[in-house]
DNA sequence: AGCGATTTGTACGTATGTATG
DNA sequence: CCATACATACGTACAAATCGC
């Protein structure tokens, strides 16, 4: 809970004349994300209602409503009719930077993943990254284990530059396991991601990879990579993950990750 | 362009009593997805202005605003401050409905491919293709061989509804072979694509795509599924790609980035 | 360059409907 | 049945971008 004036300090900048020249909804919509993002409402809080922030703010109740509906659009909150409007317990922004997400059987919805870490080590050699990261002088290759619905195990490899996730390169393995690690990655990412090119291979599975994802080596699999950009040449991030022969589909997302509000 | 009698025979359901339940604002922007996938305005057509729409519906100022906005939102119509609403082009998307280009030596290249039109049918039963095409009364089925730089032959089969693409479902083979193809699909693309999804599966290959790729029946090889939409439910086109074993990487096109999203 | 006319964009206040507890 | 709170809808007003004269 908190005091009428913890809300009157939160929305006091709204009051102030707009130097930025964005519309009211937008003022309020990331004047909401920021107090969320401080902590002031945790996953699952109740938020004013509408005509508490009509209250709050100075503006009106079609403002509020759009500005509530613009974070139900970006996942970030849910309302209940008759209940209220209460911060969303699973952060949907931070569902992207997966790449390994496999159909089931609605042909809709995704199987459930949970992901492992399985070793941090620097790369040294050249390979087929080598060509994302021209220059780059502390690449880091984390791999993961990904087990899909109890049915199969993928074999996520990442690597990135140590320079620009420093956070996710140094950080110790057993913080790395599950979420923590799209969300360690959309944390860090400060920087647009502006184009992801995948491609996919069917590929005799060698030695060490085969044994993750249980299969024999030499047997046939799925290799997919996907390389995220910033802007047109600098790659910020890129992976590989051997997937088993499975009767799964490996859905391929038709858009790139946001990373971040638009306007401000 | 269109008489005044032709709006109002468009908009004529909206001023019924609404059986379904769905608010205004949903009536109307279903209204006009399916006028415009109908054809009634094609791709750069100017929308009736927002009073306008308050004439021709029984609606007010605000649920039009906010169906366009719903239009916006999912990439169907672009909307120019003091111009106009106009059904979205998107001239880059369609430059490559091909989806099945591969890499190759440099990585950034592609392999030439050739590709032969082997048959078109008309598509009775059901498959994987009927949840893309629900309603779809004509749905026709053209296989294409798909040689790619003489090393291997891919299999594409490519589903549409006849009403949506009649000149291409009824056009004689022979002129539906090499860039024909792709060339009709896009003249005759009135609608604008604001969506495509791909998945991708390790599949054990039956006997009549086997022969055409030219593999054993029961050999492992990538299925690749690709779908096109206009706005969020309504598939324009659907294709399967059979790809026999490769050591070529199967490139997946990324997204053009989103014209115009109002979220902010 | 200016000036309307057109058209979208934002905002308000109000009213009413509907799901929840 | 009632209070709460979200959901839809209307009418109006004004701001801002664009175009043609």
């Amino acid at each position: 809970m908190h005091t009428a004036e913890d809300h009157a300090k939160l929305f006091m900048p709204l009051s102030r004349p707009d130097r930025s020249g964005a519309p009211k909804y937008v003022r309020l919509t990331n004047a909401l994300i920021d107090a969320i993002g401080a902590g002031h409402w945790k996953a699952g809080d109740k938020l004013p209602t509408e005509e508490e922030l009509v209250e709050l703010t100075p503006y009106g109740l079609a403002t509020v409503q759009r500005a509530l509906r613009n974070l139900v659009d970006q996942g970030l909150v849910v309302r209940q009719h008759g209940m209220g409007s209460f911060v969303a317990r699973n952060d949907l922004r931070l569902e992207d930077p997966w790449h390994c997400r496999f159909l089931a059987d609605d042909g809709e919805t995704f199987l459930p993943v949970f992901s492992k870490v399985l070793s941090k080590e620097a790369v040294l050699g050249r390979g087929e990254w080598s060509s994302y990261f021209a220059g780059a002088k502390h690449l880091v290759r984390i791999d993961r284990a990904i087990n899909v619905n109890d049915e199969f195990t993928v074999l996520a490899r990442f690597f990135c530059d140590a320079s620009t996730l420093p956070q996710l390169a140094d950080a110790p393995l057993q913080e790395l396991n599950g979420l923590n690690f799209k969300t360690r990655i959309v944390r860090e990412l400060h920087v647009p991601i502006t184009r992801i090119t995948h491609d996919v291979r069917a590929e005799c599975v060698g030695e060490p990879e085969a044994h993750v994802i249980g299969v024999m080596p030499g047997e046939v699999g799925i290799v997919m990579r996907a390389a995220a950009f910033m802007g047109e040449a600098s790659c910020i991030y890129y992976q590989e993950f051997f997937i088993p022969t499975t009767n799964r589909r490996l859905s391929i997302p038709d858009q790139p990750p946001n990373t971040g509000r638009n306007i401000r």
